[in-house]
DNA sequence: TAACATTACTACAACGTTTGCGTGTTGATA
DNA sequence: TATCAACACGCAAACGTTGTAGTAATGTTA
């Protein structure tokens, strides 16, 4: 295996010590500048780049930032990261994306493998089995040996550190006030089960909308669905059966509120199905603005939840955190930091 | 800041050498049973972990690799690196993830950050404006360094490395014969400029269907789109207008193949502004299997492109590389490994 | 011209591991 | 009681870098 040019290479043929040529490519003023040019162009000759591993090794930081979540092939996780790359890569840090699959031993061992010196810290979104596990042991470890830890979208409030989320509450019940002011009078929510934060969180919004406006509650009208696996291509015919029973039961729902753009793609695709008319017999509201809702049919009203700016954000505060610790300031307490969503309107309200 | 346990201040506090330390964790055989249990049992309670960065310079290599992709908000991408994560993941390797945004600058950037020691080999797709610049020198300086590197998807025959494709030409045949079998008659293509490959290709695989068919191509049915930042938000009007203006010259066309689901789905939106039904007046197939497809209103016949398996490849093939490079083995030519494409068939044809 | 300052370097330790080899202490054998 | 294995462990080098401290060879000052 060819190796590398380092140091040692260059200062042998150019038979002065390692330290010389270690200060003339930095200009050190203790190196003569005729040595210095001599050693720079024999650098670039044989284009010297030096080993980034010896240097973390060396300063004990990696520059690398690594981030964790439930899913890739998904839009809001794939904006994050996104967000998180590019305000890394401007602070001159690397990102490394592990994969946990919602699956609580994959998180685990991600985050062991990764806790082994290879970054600085993380960014993670917890994947749903742990939220179901309720076991937490390994954020804790990992904040116990100081590697400071960012969590963003799905937090639980049991993991001392940084939060990034999204005004879930707010944004549902915004989004379901419009869809009353726009004349939906029986409002249906396509939700999760509660143990998925998020889903749990908009299904308050929607009924302290409903509250708001002296709209009472009816249980049939809201669906918690069991989402295992429901981005993994086609479980999805769980989903429309229960639309559609839903729609059958109550034909004069007006309006659907889901938590997220496939449940509503998927009712609205039951509903035309239905021969129901959108928005003209039933309006929708999804959440996450990705690429189903500006390209379904009718375009999909929808709460944005800036991914991209969520990224960037836990970025942000992670790489304070990563300077804190290595420059040994003082501790600041752990903050939440809740980006605000909005609305967007299409063409599936009036 | 708190720093880690390490060998020595295990070796310190249970009073023997750094190296007895290291072998009783390794159960070597020349460490006394008494000892490893000792060792063992303090190492856990200090829950010890081996740095992996000292390793990584010892053993000159880093279980790293770096995918380095034009656009991380793109379900084909998405998937390629699921399939690399997995397989990677399986050899216990980790992966960093640079995006180029289909920038040269950032791709040269990019591959420079990693290429700092950081990765055991690389796994590209190129910008788009790297294929314009036809401009190859980091990936030729890469290789030079003997850094391993595997392309996919968007290849170029210059660069002497392995490659993953899809046969897109095949794909695009099959498709474009898929629909004349169908009863379509006068098909237009909605591809991208010369320069990107795969549009090119996909080009081709339409016009070979086509003179199989004994069909002559008619110029103003093959829509090049100039797709600079068509993924980001809303460059889709020109898109809206080209095909608009293309039916109404020859709103005769009853078959439309495009280069991805985007433009598919578009078209597919237009055409039925225009008052054509799908699939019986026109039909339409796309090429990679998104949520789009799956979704869309029909849903869209589409040629899948298994980008999980082309992710999982390219990892297969990176990670044989790296070995062939750490243990000195014979260097085998380079190969390209084209994974075949499938048509899957929904709503948007007969 | 002795004392000191400056210049231009080199040596060395350290970051955390691994590993081949050396070594001191046992107990057994001749 | 010498001789020698076997055992259990320590030493030191190596991976590539940086930074502090040390050191020759000059030049400057009193």
């Amino acid at each position: 295996m060819k190796k590398r040019t380092t140091l040692k290479q260059l200062a042998r043929e150019l038979d002065v010590s390692i330290s010389t040529v270690s200060k003339a490519l930095k200009n050190s003023p203790e190196i003569s500048q005729d040595t210095i040019d001599r050693v720079k162009a024999f650098a670039k000759l044989l284009n010297y780049r030096p080993n980034n591993i010896a240097l973390s090794l060396k300063n004990r930081k990696t520059k690398t930032i690594g981030i964790i979540i439930p899913d890739i092939v998904h839009h809001f996780f794939t904006k994050v990261i996104k967000g998180v790359e590019k305000y890394a890569n401007s602070k001159g840090y690397n990102v490394i994306v592990g994969l946990s699959n919602e699956s609580f031993s994959n998180e685990v061992i991600n985050m062991e493998m990764l806790a082994d010196g290879s970054i600085d810290g993380f960014i993670i979104s917890m994947a749903r089995e742990t939220m179901q596990l309720q076991d937490y042991q390994h954020y804790t470890e990992t904040l116990n040996e100081e590697i400071p830890l960012v969590m963003f979208d799905r937090v639980v409030a049991e993991i001392p550190c940084d939060k990034i989320t999204v005004d879930d509450t707010k944004g549902a019940e915004i989004a379901v006030d419009t869809l009353i002011n726009k004349g939906a009078t029986k409002i249906a929510i396509l939700t999760t089960k509660d143990y998925v934060s998020v889903g749990r969180l908009r299904t308050k919004g929607y009924l302290e909308a409903l509250k708001k406006h002296g709209i009472n509650p009816i249980p049939d009208l809201i669906l918690k669905i069991d989402d295992e696996l429901l981005y993994e291509d086609d479980h999805l015919d769980v989903l429309e059966k229960q639309v559609r029973e839903l729609l059958l039961i109550h034909p004069d729902v007006n309006g659907i509120f889901a938590v997220n753009e496939l449940y509503a793609v998927v009712a609205m695709k039951v509903a035309k199905e239905m021969g129901y008319v959108i928005p003209e017999d039933l309006q929708v509201i999804g959440f996450t603005d990705g690429m189903l809702s500006k390209h379904a049919t009718p375009t999909l009203s929808t709460v944005s939840q800036h991914g991209e700016s969520m990224g960037a954000k836990a970025a942000e505060l992670l790489i304070q955190r990563i300077d804190e610790r290595v420059n040994d300031l003082p501790k600041e307490p752990t903050k939440t930091v809740i980006i605000s969503t909005n609305l967007i309107q299409r063409g599936s309200t009036k």
